[in-house]
DNA sequence: CGTCCATTTGATCAGGGTCAAGACGAGTGG
DNA sequence: CCACTCGTCTTGACCCTGATCAAATGGACG
C-alpha cells in the first residue's frame, strides 16, 4: 500500500524535478487521512495546523459570506495541493473544504513547511506555480463575472469541470462526482432555477445529458460556442 | 538621492526582516526608472523581462478580453511588488500595468528572483505573504461579484480605495490619482452610466464630493452601511 | 474660442432573480 | 415490498435591477 501510494504520487507534477530519495523524505513525514463524503478536509477561520495533497477523490472549497451566501471557490482533483496557508504566510485557513466524495489525503504539519521549502526547491518552487495558476484563475473568474451572461458563465463552468475531472462515457463527458444544480450555481454567481432553465434548454437541444446531481456534456464544441458568446440564440 | 531612496525603501513590508547591508545589495541590483502617466509599465502576453517595486506614484492593473472589454484587476500603491511573474513560474506577464500618474520603479532582471529568493528567505517569504493577500482579494473580489448587488460593488470599491491611496483633506478622504467613472466601472463590473447615477445620488445625500476625475468620500461611515447592504434605500 | 472627454440624466427594456407549486427519484423504515 | 419522506429538479408567472440607447451639459486644454 505505501509503495502502490509512492509509485502514484512520483509522477504528480508538485514532485517534478524530486529525486525518489527526496520524495520518499517528504512523503515519509506526511500522514494519509481518509475524509468521509460531505465531511471537512478543513474549515475556515480555523487555526491552518496542516497542509494537505489529495490524492484521490473530490473536495469543494467554498467561502461563507456573513449573510449565508456560499460560494464555491474552487474544485480540488486528486495530486493538488490545497489549504497551503503556511506557504503564504497566512495562520488560518482562508476557506471550507469539504469532501465531495470519500477522499484520500495526505497532511503535513504547517510549521513543516519552511523546513521543506528551503531543503526541496523544486517543490517550493512547484507549489508557487500552483499559486500563481490559481491566482490567474481566480482573476479569469472576476472577468467571466464582470464581462459575461449567465449562460455563457455556465457554459465555462461545465467546461472546466469536464477538463479537470472529465470521465469518458459511452453518451459523452461525464462530470465525475455529484454535482447539483446548486453547486453549479454557486460556482457561477447565479441560481439553481437559471441553471436548471439552461440544462433543460442544453438537454433539449442534445447538448448535455443530466439528471439528479449528474451531468454529462455530450458536445463540448457546441458548448464551447455557447461559452465564447458566438452562439445563435433560439 | 541614491540615500533618500534608501531611506525610504527600508521601511517597505516587502523588506521586513532584512538587514541595510543585504538590503544595499539588493537594490544595488536594480535600475530605477520614471515612467510618464498613462504609459505600460508591463504588458499583457509580453516577455516577463523584468519584477518591479513601485516607489513612487499609481499603477492601474488591467485585463483585456478578446471582445473588447477592459477589466481592472487592482491599483498598485508606493511599496508594492508588481510583475512578479517570475515568482510564480509564469514567463509572461498575465496584464497590463499603466501608470495612472507619473511613477517611479525599480525594476530588477526576472532572473534575478531565483537567486534573490535563496539568498534572502525573508525576501521570499515577504513576496508570497503578499501573493497570499492578492490570491485572498481575487476570492473576494468573486465573493463580491458573485452575492453583492451593484451599489454595494462601488461602496465596497470606493471603500478599498480610500483605504489604499485616501488622502485626507478638509473635505474628506480623496482617492489620490485621478479615477474616471468609467475606471471604477472597470473596478465593479458595470457600466459608467450606473457609477456617474450612483455617485450623483452618493452626492446628494453628503456622502461624497465628486467631480472629473476626482472623488472624495465625506462620508466612509455611511458608505460603509451601504458596503455591507444595511441601508434603507430611499 | 473650439474641440475633446468626462459626466449627467432620461427613457426603454430584457436578463435573470424571486416567488410559488409540483413532479420526480432515492433512500428509509415498517 | 411498499409507503413515506426528504432533497433535487422542473417550470410558470412576475417584476426589478441595471444595461442599453440617446442626447445634452460642462470642464479642461490647446
Amino acid at each position: 500500500m505505501a509503495s502502490l501510494d509512492r509509485s502514484l504520487i512520483a509522477g504528480l507534477s508538485i514532485f517534478e524535478g524530486i529525486g525518489s530519495g527526496d520524495l520518499d523524505r517528504i512523503v515519509g513525514q506526511a500522514r494519509s487521512i481518509r475524509i468521509a463524503k460531505d465531511q471537512p478536509v478543513f474549515e475556515q477561520e480555523q487555526e491552518a495546523h496542516s497542509f494537505f495533497l489529495l490524492l484521490d477523490g473530490h473536495v469543494r472549497v467554498i467561502k461563507s459570506t456573513p449573510d449565508g451566501h456560499e460560494v464555491t471557490v474552487r474544485y480540488i482533483s486528486p495530486g493538488e495541493l490545497m489549504g497551503i496557508a503556511s506557504a503564504l504566510g497566512r495562520t488560518t485557513y482562508p476557506a471550507n473544504a469539504i469532501a465531495a466524495v470519500d477522499c484520500v489525503v495526505l497532511a503535513w504539519p504547517s510549521q513543516l513547511w519552511a523546513t521543506l521549502a528551503t531543503n526541496f526547491p523544486s517543490l517550493s518552487a512547484n507549489t508557487y506555480k500552483a499559486v500563481g495558476t490559481r491566482l490567474q484563475d481566480a482573476h479569469t473568474r472576476v472577468i467571466e463575472m464582470s464581462t459575461e451572461q449567465v449562460e455563457q458563465r455556465v457554459a465555462h463552468a461545465l467546461l472546466k469541470l469536464i477538463k479537470q475531472s472529465g470521465k469518458k462515457t459511452e453518451d459523452g463527458i461525464l462530470i465525475d462526482f455529484p454535482i447539483s444544480r446548486q453547486d453549479v450555481a454557486e460556482m457561477t454567481g447565479t441560481t439553481l432555477h437559471t441553471v436548471s432553465r439552461l440544462l433543460s434548454a442544453w438537454e433539449d437541444q442534445g447538448l448535455v445529458k443530466s439528471g439528479r446531481q449528474r451531468v454529462v456534456v455530450v458536445e463540448p464544441h457546441r458548448l464551447l460556442v455557447i461559452a465564447e458568446g458566438r452562439a445563435a440564440k433560439s
